[in-house]
DNA sequence: CGATCGGTTGATATGAATCAACGTGCGTGG
DNA sequence: CCACGCACGTTGATTCATATCAACCGATCG
């Protein structure tokens, strides 16, 4: 089982003309994957998005500690509900949404995300991914997400420039974002 | 917890302008979710397709289970890690195959389920969805649904009538669910 | 027997894909 | 140190898959 302390990656299954569908980012302190605990082997791989640092642990020593360790288990549950609910958000993204807004909430995700960990100042933050992996994440291609991005940029909603995002309006993002949000 | 003893259900997560994604399809033999194994509310709601029967567990008496049985703790894993792969082979069905490819895909993957818990005589079921069950499953329009599904019958490769399904030419079904089969 | 619900079909609209060209920064080898 | 090549981003023209709008049908049910 992998832990990734810095960094960010990305999980993929790859389809048999080449395309590729991102399951989820990764950034320090996730996990590789929460199937990883319970299993062996990944259906997915795993793509370096920048350099990265992790560390090892073995799945038996791991399932001692949570054997003995009732909130060890609690934690890893948590960890592994989280990962659900993502997988759940970005199910209704590409079902039922437009580009557009699962952009913005793309966006917003990553602010939420890197929050919890580092300090962002300014809603303005590292951003090493590519188009091209904006695209299959999301489930589209990478011109169409370069519109876009172009998009919110000529409307000053967002600046980009040398692997950084920054947030201008962030109530403009807030509003694309929501529009039809779940109830 | 609930375990659903007999019957269809759907989770799904409803929009604000009152569109639907389903999440996922569950059968007599699935939990309702797995998250509910470790935490008490779900994110998404149950819509039950078919009249049905379950039962419920409390959470409490679960985790005493768990804790003292490595057996079930193993089971009970295997079913969350399976919940999660269905999950991503909906992301990656939503994200990058036509319509087409989705609808077949998922008469196969029904086609398997049912098969794993019951006797399914000449790839004949039960199939009590309607459309507008599938397109909030796979991010379609009922009225695509239909014209996919009527394409389908029309080259003989399936029938429906009166909730039932039958596959009539299976291999013919199947190369077209694997067009772009991840590798 | 009328109303409602799900399915079917046709015409049209549209969001995103595709195809294609060009720009630009960067690393590398000559 | 310069020039070439490559990876990534940008932009325009066009196409295409799927959505939308609308009408109708047939079965079921109260």
């Amino acid at each position: 089982m992998y832990i990734l302390c810095q960094g960010w990656v990305a999980s993929y299954i790859r389809l048999g003309d080449g395309r590729r569908q991102i399951l989820s980012i990764r950034i320090g302190g996730d996990l590789f994957s929460s199937k990883l605990v319970f299993q062996g082997k990944l259906d997915s791989t795993i793509l370096a998005i920048t350099n990265i640092r992790f560390s090892r642990l073995h799945r038996s020593d791991l399932k001692k500690i949570v054997m003995d360790n009732e909130k060890v288990l609690d934690a890893l549950a948590k960890v592994c509900v989280e990962e659900g609910m993502a997988a759940d958000q970005l199910i209704v993204d590409l079902g039922r949404r437009s580009a557009e807004v699962r952009i913005a909430r793309f966006i917003l995700f990553l602010t939420r995300k890197l929050g919890q960990r580092y300090v962002v100042r300014d809603h303005r933050y590292p951003f090493p991914m590519r188009q091209q992996d904006i695209a299959d994440l999301l489930g589209l291609t990478p011109v169409h997400v370069n519109r876009v991005l172009g998009g919110l940029r000529k409307a000053h909603i967002i600046e980009t420039s040398r692997g950084m995002l920054a947030i201008n309006r962030m109530s403009d993002l807030e509003r694309i974002a929501q529009t039809y949000e779940h109830v």
